[in-house]
Formats: structure tokens, sequence, C-alpha cells
DNA sequence: AGAACTGTCCGGATAATCCGGACAATTAAG
DNA sequence: CTTAATTGTCCGGATTATCCGGACAGTTCT
């Protein structure tokens, strides 16, 4: 159903994925003729999704557009922005909002400190909750039966050679999180990164999480557990007032 | 053409500007049977570009994780984006990017500054080029016939009372521009706020330009020449220094 | 308990997608 | 410099996905 809006999505990933691209080459990368490719692109072109710089395109703007506006419309987000900035500027890495979307981790917003390390991840960038310390902590403050619904939609297969990929091991390490506070990502999800994350529980609900990542010298176990994960918590603390006003 | 992607588009417009709505409520906005309106969604939903909460939807986050990796791909927004922190931090005012578009001009990102009032403008938001400051810098250093060509496909309606509509004024203006180097935006797009922008010029390509926006008491115009026209001009030659290498 | 809403599902008429083919323009090869 | 190959664009009609009326069950009001 609607197969025609997801071949355009399709389309607008694979030129993501090429940085830019001309119509036959699209067609040959989707298997699809070039008079059907061309069609999209036409459409897509007259609604602002891709621009068109004589015969090779890139995608348009219209989709920042909407993402931000989305995002702005969340209460989580406004009231996380400048605290993980404050954050991110005391740790001087690398400090996210998390929500939970559909079963996956979407990162909403990233902070960037002074000696933040450059990596390649952006805003709106999802993962499997498992595999990330702000998904973990997200996870463990969901009711079991949820947490349990979320990990079977999953293929357990590695992102690191660290990530975990036994489910019985994910449940021990989330009844951990759930009595410490915090959960810790070694490694799981960038080789040399680490990471602390925190859940922010307002009422009953988990609305999210908080974490910060660095490089594992920087961020090694004894410094999260004497430092970071704290610093996290205050910024969590403000957040979850904030929400209830 | 392309009818069925329109609509989806439309269909996400919609509930962004409902903020969340059910089926009934968009059928209605949008003067479509339910049945239909609920198709959409459900294919939506499928691909991630809405959020179905037991009934009512929101815009979901794909359309975040396209647009941030699409602006991550623009060289210009990655050499200024760290400068554009350094500038909101100097100014404590907004500090913005801006390129062209199809006729329009993009905010690809913006800076805020300590004391930076609450606007409600996004990245991505787009606006006719002769409108703001950022745009009338990228206009005067187009070549004059495609500055006309920009200019006469927009209807010059005001947008606040001091909004320029008539066609020789811009012109005028532009020629201003290109002498002093900078435009200024007074309460041209916001009533309240003025700024100033510069043209980001490589080679004989105008890539962009950058600007500084703030409310108009803390933003008068001797201000800004005296002091933050200047700002934006160092800012401004740090990243033609390395779009250049 | 009834009425008026909802969101969801089905199936077929309708109309948009989809694509083969033809064209000019540009680029690569000979 | 000529030829061949490849490109983006356009057309028109067969195919098939869209589109919507109608029916249904679940909620929320009256």
């Amino acid at each position: 159903m609607t197969k025609t809006i997801e071949t355009a999505f399709n389309i607008v990933e694979t030129i993501l994925e090429l940085e830019k691209a001309g119509v036959a080459e699209l067609a040959d990368e989707l298997n699809k003729p070039t008079s059907t490719v061309h069609d999209y692109l036409q459409g897509l072109e007259e609604i602002g999704c891709v621009v068109n710089d004589n015969g090779t395109y890139r995608v348009g703007s219209r989709f920042l557009s909407i993402g931000t506006r989305m995002r702005s419309q969340l209460e989580i987000y406004e009231m996380a922005k400048p605290e993980l900035q404050n954050l991110a500027a005391k740790t001087g890495e690398h400090a996210s909002l998390m929500i939970e979307e559909n079963n996956y981790g979407v990162v909403l917003y990233t902070a960037t400190g002074e000696r933040a390390v450059q990596v390649d991840i952006h805003d709106g960038d999802i993962s499997r909750l498992h595999t990330t310390a702000p998904g973990k902590a997200i996870l463990a403050n969901f009711s079991s039966e949820r947490a349990e619904a979320i990990i079977d939609h999953y293929e357990l297969t590695p992102r690191t050679p660290h990530t975990i990929t036994e489910k019985s091991e994910i449940f021990e390490e989330l009844d951990d999180i759930r009595e410490q506070g915090y959960a810790i990502d070694r490694e799981e999800l960038f080789e040399g990164m680490q990471g602390v994350g925190r859940p922010i529980v307002v009422g009953d609900n988990v609305i999210g999480a908080i974490s910060v990542y660095g490089p594992t010298g920087r961020m090694d176990e004894s410094k999260i557990t004497e430092k970071v994960s704290d610093m996290v918590l205050e910024t969590v603390n403000v957040i979850e007032v904030s929400l209830k006003y």
C-alpha cells in the first residue's frame, strides 16, 4: 500500500547515499526505468524535496524544515536543549537527548562540547534501544513486558564486537541499570567511544533519556561513576522539573 | 503529476499545523474521505513519517533524519557551524547561515547567543530573498539578470509594515549593499528585530550568507555599522578561507 | 440505553502511476 | 572530426495502485 510514497522515499534516500546523482544513475541503482525515476524527480522537485543543479539532483531542504518544526513541537526538546548545551560545555563531550519512537531510539538533539571528537552521527538517527546508553536507560524503565516486546522486534546482530547479543544478558543489565540509576555503553555502539545515560521520568512515564559520550580514554568507567554520571543526573533533574512546571 | 506524493506531504504539513491530529480531523481539514486519509496515514506510519499514539498522529523523526543528513553533506554548513557558534557567543544574539535554493532563501543553521530573544524560526525555514538581511546580501552579489529573474518570481506582498514592496527600491538597495559590503534588515522580516548580513563569496560564486539578528533596541543601525558588521565580516572571512582550503 | 462520534477494514471503479520508446543534447571514443 | 554511446526529457497508453463509498466495532458523550 502507498507504494508511490515508498519509492519516493527510496529515491530520496538513494540520493542521500550518493550525495548527488543524475537520473540514469538513480534508475540504475533502483532498478527502475529512467522515465519512471524522472517522473518522480520532477514531482519531488516541484515540492522542494529535491533540487536540480542542471541534471544532477541533491536532497532539498524541505525535510530539514519539516523535521525541525516537528522537533520544536516536542516539549521535551525545548526543555532539554539549553541544558544539553550546558552539559556539553561542562563535560566537553557530546551530550544528547534520545526518545523512543516506534520501538527504536531516536537522537533528537546533540550538543557538542569543546573537546568532542568528530563522529558521523546526526540528529534524527535511530538505533536499537539496547545498543546505546540512553536507550538502555529507557528500556530499563519500561515495564518488563514492554521491554521484552521491543527486544523481540529486534534481530540481535552485533553493531560492534562489544554489542550484547544475548537476550538474557540484556535483561540482567537492565536490572543493574534500574538499581544504580544509570546505564553505561562500553563501546557497544561505536568502537572507542563510551557513554553514560539516564532516563527522564515524569510521573510514571519515561519520556526520554540524556547521555554523554566520549572517547574511551577520557570516559573510562571510573570517571563515569565518579563524575559524569552525576552531571547527567543534575541535567536530568532540571529537565524533569521543567516538564512538571 | 505525482499527486500521491503531494497529498502525502499535505497530510504531513497539516499534522504539523495541528501539532497532532486524528484521522477524522485530518480528513475534515483536507476535504478528503476518512478512508483515504487513513490509507495514507498507514502508509506513512510504515516508513516512519508519522507516529501513531493510539488514534492520534504526529509527524515522525524520519524527516529530521533525512534533513540533517542532507545538511551535513553541504560543505558550507560544516565549515560555518562552529564559526556561527563563535559569532553567537560574541554577539549574544542569533547568528545564521542562509543559502539560496530554488529562488528562495533557506536558513540552514542558527546559533543562539546568551541574550538571544526567543523567536519562532527554525532551521530549514524559507523566505523570499529580499525580505532578510542575508537574502539581500546574496541577491546583491548575483548578476543583475539573475537577481531580477528571482524578484520577478515573487509577489511583493509585505511581510511586515517595513517590507520593501517596490522593485525599483529593491534594486537601489542592492546597489548600496554591493558598495558597503553588508545588508541591513530594518524590521522587514520580524517587527522589533533588526539584522545584518554579509555574503560568503568563493571565486565568483555566492555560496551563501551569514547574518546576526537581534531586537531593535540592541541592534540599532549605529551599532551594526560600528561593531556587529565587522564581527560578521570576520566570521565570513574565516569561512571563505576554510572553503578554499 | 441511545446517538454520534471515532478508527479500521473491504472491494471494486477510477484515474494516476508506470514504462517502452523516441528525441535532442551532451559527452566519450575512434 | 565523425561516430558511438550516454545523458536528460517528453509522450501516450496499458496497467495497477489509488481512492472512496459503505459497513463495522469500539468510545465517548447525551
